[in-house]
DNA sequence: CGGTCCCGCCACGAG
DNA sequence: CTCGTGGCGGGACCG
């Protein structure tokens, strides 16, 4: 009612202009994995994790429904989840990779259709896994790619172009072919579907990319999918699955980002390492080994985030730039039903930036960060010589 | 200048 | 009507 710092942006010095990319639903994702990933937490409420983040409602939905889609989270309740973390990724991978092969057994194009297949929405419903695809209620099965009934259009209709059904499938892509790296454009169209009709087609994909872009965004900032350039112009997502981050190959370049070690101990199980099984041919351009995929700000970022990862992470984090000076030791679930403590987090909140809540800190990284990049743009052109 | 994608309006369904 | 969700696309930002 009275101290709601909607939005503040910059909380009194305008520095720079507006970094556009610290409002990213990539380091958002970060933040809020950060903020989630640790011992004992459980709930993650949605207010609570907009307020700590200093962002809107609206772009906690878009995260949570990815991130959903890859198992990090549950629905709960209204306004609540349940955190999984990421050793939930395994199992719902394992899942959506047989609902894709299931759905490709069925039909004969695996191509170009949508791999449409919804596991519906209802909340909980744990281990829906038992085999058989009945649809418990006619859902929006429509993936034949045509409007088959026409009947469902509200609903089913919007929930055909959610963001977690459209995250869903894309990572269907991933588990259902061999390949490792697909083009933007070539998701896009396997997505989107092989329309025909030209008309207002135009526009209908714009919008699915720009969703895209925004699943690629979260998908990237946990390690899952990786973006890379494969010719200029030609934006490509490389996956990496549950296998993080461990690539050492690209040439063995050079040795990651000082910021932190490798670390990398996500907690993955290993039932499914490097997903390969059974490949489907996908009709798609795509690049088996990216050889020297040209490295790019975004492992600067990756960076960003892996040192997020240590830094704040289960057992003895010890948080560093990345998280609010007053905070110490949460026990429990974060949001837990300490009503008292959450005043403090708002004020908390209030007067902290959420990522790095030092502005001098903040300001350094960011030059660090660009130092890094002139480096590495200098690198990568060859430049240098060694 | 074209690729990215943040921002927030507003529709929809439930209570 | 209010509220929780989340589709959607205008247009700002960035390389």
């Amino acid at each position: 009612m009275s101290s709601s710092p909607s939005r503040f942006l910059d909380s009194g010095s305008k520095h720079h202009s507006y970094c556009r990319k610290q409002k990213s639903l990539g380091v958002l994702c970060s933040n809020f994995v950060s903020l989630y990933d640790r011992d004992g937490v459980e709930l993650v409420g949605l207010d609570y994790a907009a307020r700590q983040l200093g962002v809107e409602r609206r772009r906690i939905y878009d995260i949570v429904n990815v991130m959903e889609s890859v198992g990090v989270l549950a629905r709960k309740a209204k306004n609540k989840y349940s955190w999984i973390g990421f050793s939930g990724i395994p199992k719902a991978l394992k899942e959506l990779k047989e609902e894709a092969l299931r759905a490709i057994s069925g039909s004969d194009g695996p191509c170009e259709k949508e791999v449409l297949e919804d596991e519906d929405d209802d909340s909980e419903g744990q281990n829906h896994d038992d085999g058989d695809e009945k649809f418990s209620k006619m859902d929006n099965a429509s993936s034949s790619g045509n409007h088959l009934c026409k009947a469902r259009s509200a609903t089913d209709n919007r929930k055909e172009k959610s963001l977690g059904l459209l995250t869903r499938n894309f990572v269907k892509l991933f588990l259902t072919s061999d390949v490792d790296t697909i083009s933007l454009d070539e998701a896009a169209r396997l997505l989107l579907g092989d329309i025909s009709d030209l008309s207002n087609m135009r526009s209908y994909n714009a919008a699915k990319v720009r969703r895209l872009y925004d699943i690629a965004n979260v998908l990237s900032s946990m390690n899952l999918i990786e973006k890379i350039q494969v010719e200029a112009r030609k934006p490509a997502f490389r996956w990496l699955g549950t296998e993080g981050k461990t690539k050492t190959d690209t040439g063995g370049t050079f040795a990651p980002p000082p910021i932190v070690k490798p670390l990398n101990k996500r907690a993955f199980g290993n039932e499914i390492t490097n997903v390969d099984m059974k490949r489907s041919r996908l009709c798609c351009t795509v690049s088996k080994k990216p050889g020297k995929a040209q490295m790019r700000s975004d492992d600067l970022k990756e960076c960003n985030l892996t040192a997020q990862k240590q830094l704040s992470t289960k057992s003895g984090y010890a948080f560093g730039p990345f998280c609010p000076a007053g905070m110490t030791k949460v026990d429990g679930d974060v949001e837990g039903k300490g009503e008292r403590s959450t005043q403090d987090w708002e004020s908390l909140a209030c007067s902290l930036r959420p990522q790095y809540h030092n502005q001098a800190l903040n300001e350094l990284f960011t030059h660090y960060v660009e130092a890094w990049k002139s480096w590495y743009a200098e690198l990568a052109q060859g430049s240098y010589n060694l």
